[in-house]
DNA sequence: GCAAACAAACCAACTAGTCGGTCTTTGCAT
DNA sequence: ATGCAAAGACCGACTAGTTGGTTTGTTTGC
């Protein structure tokens, strides 16, 4: 097997504390240090400080929006999209749970150059949530009355808070919780019709006996 | 009208500081110029930089606290319960949203002894939601085969994210915001036969009406 | 007279980033 | 193959600037 590069030990270093310590809580000479590395060869793999906070923000969000995508070209109802799209966002949080805490809790000290390009990715990931609640609705699958963007903020906000309380080796695996929150998901979206068309397509069925 | 004292001026202008900057992103002295204060007045009034994080914790937390079992106590079924405690919830964003974004943003950086107390106020909070599903479902009102916890967390956490969009001049307004959560939650956790009961109810008319 | 607040100089600790230098690998001419 | 020079990876002592907090003395208003 090959050795991990420097490189990848920072990251891995750095993640780890900025997980627990916060960005600020965290100094390059620390990283460095517990990484076995040096301050020269920080600098030579980055640029600055900042550089690797955008670094481990990118892989983020550059990983869910592809999972986002590729969940939507390869399902073409709203509802089995959705559930697609939900089931992989949420089993993220299982290998990437420093990156999303990171995410959430550092973004705001992102230099303007760096969060600019985040927010593009961001921005983008929360479209095609919204752009299948809105399918969902025009094909009456989904509740005409809800709004699209608190309902898609909704289900954004839920899934997101996980990385607050998800512990990898909890009592609940990963895949228990996303079917959670399907669940919960689908009582609130679907239309009474299409809540009875799903208890018989082998797509719910599939879902229902993993509870 | 009474003055503003300075204490009082000095937490304004360092939460809108903090919002905006991070916790990290603004020193004392910026606070305290741009609160048209000084050093000495600064440290007359705080011990240090930290126990202002922590009063800005303790304010919000507190109120929310308060809320949530002023909003049990009024009310006796489980759904009202939840329905109360909701709303109130969410309308904490309004008035508190900078308490908010500070209190999520930067809570690692609270020094242990200020971050437990913050801790059991918090988990006292999330106890009282905890024990309004438990009664819902004893009750036969709520789902039986619902998880507690998740559903506890996703409502939470559904809730909590109003902080990363919530514009207060936005075009929703909060109560608008809450009516659409409370939709949503209702709908996932109510069994059917509570549903068709509720449909009767007054309590339930008078929400259905603002939609 | 006394507490609240101001002003500003000061300090010690800390921290991101630099820079000259070493060691290792690579590429190329012989 | 061998020698060798250039490139790249990596090191670690050092620096320049920042920041929370202190101190000392002064002013204001109840």
């Amino acid at each position: 097997m090959a050795e991990k590069t420097l490189k990848e030990r920072i990251i891995d270093t750095a993640l780890r504390l900025f997980e627990q310590y916060g960005y600020h809580g965290v100094t390059v000479d620390r990283i460095v240090t517990e990484s076995n590395a040096s301050k020269g060869g920080f600098y030579h793999n980055f640029k600055s400080k900042d550089e690797l906070l955008y670094h481990i923000h990118d892989v983020f969000i550059t990983y869910v929006l592809n999972k986002a995508q590729e969940a939507y070209k390869n399902y073409h109802k709203p509802t089995e999209r959705l559930c697609a799209i939900v089931q992989s966002f949420v089993k993220v949080f299982h290998l990437y749970k420093p990156h999303i805490t990171v995410f959430y809790q550092e973004s705001t000290y992102l230099r303007p150059e760096y969060s600019q390009k985040i927010n593009e990715k961001r921005d983008e990931f929360k479209q095609v949530i919204f752009q299948v609640i809105r399918e969902g609705i025009e094909a009456g699958e989904f509740r005409p009355e809800l709004s699209v963007e608190i309902t898609g903020m909704s289900i954004i906000g839920m899934v997101n808070w996980t990385y607050k309380w998800y512990k990898p080796n909890g009592p609940m695996t990963i895949e228990q919780i996303a079917i959670h929150f399907i669940d919960f998901i689908l009582h609130s979206v679907l239309t009474e019709e299409a809540k009875k068309k799903m208890e018989n397509s082998a797509f719910f069925l599939a879902h229902k006996q993993m509870i």
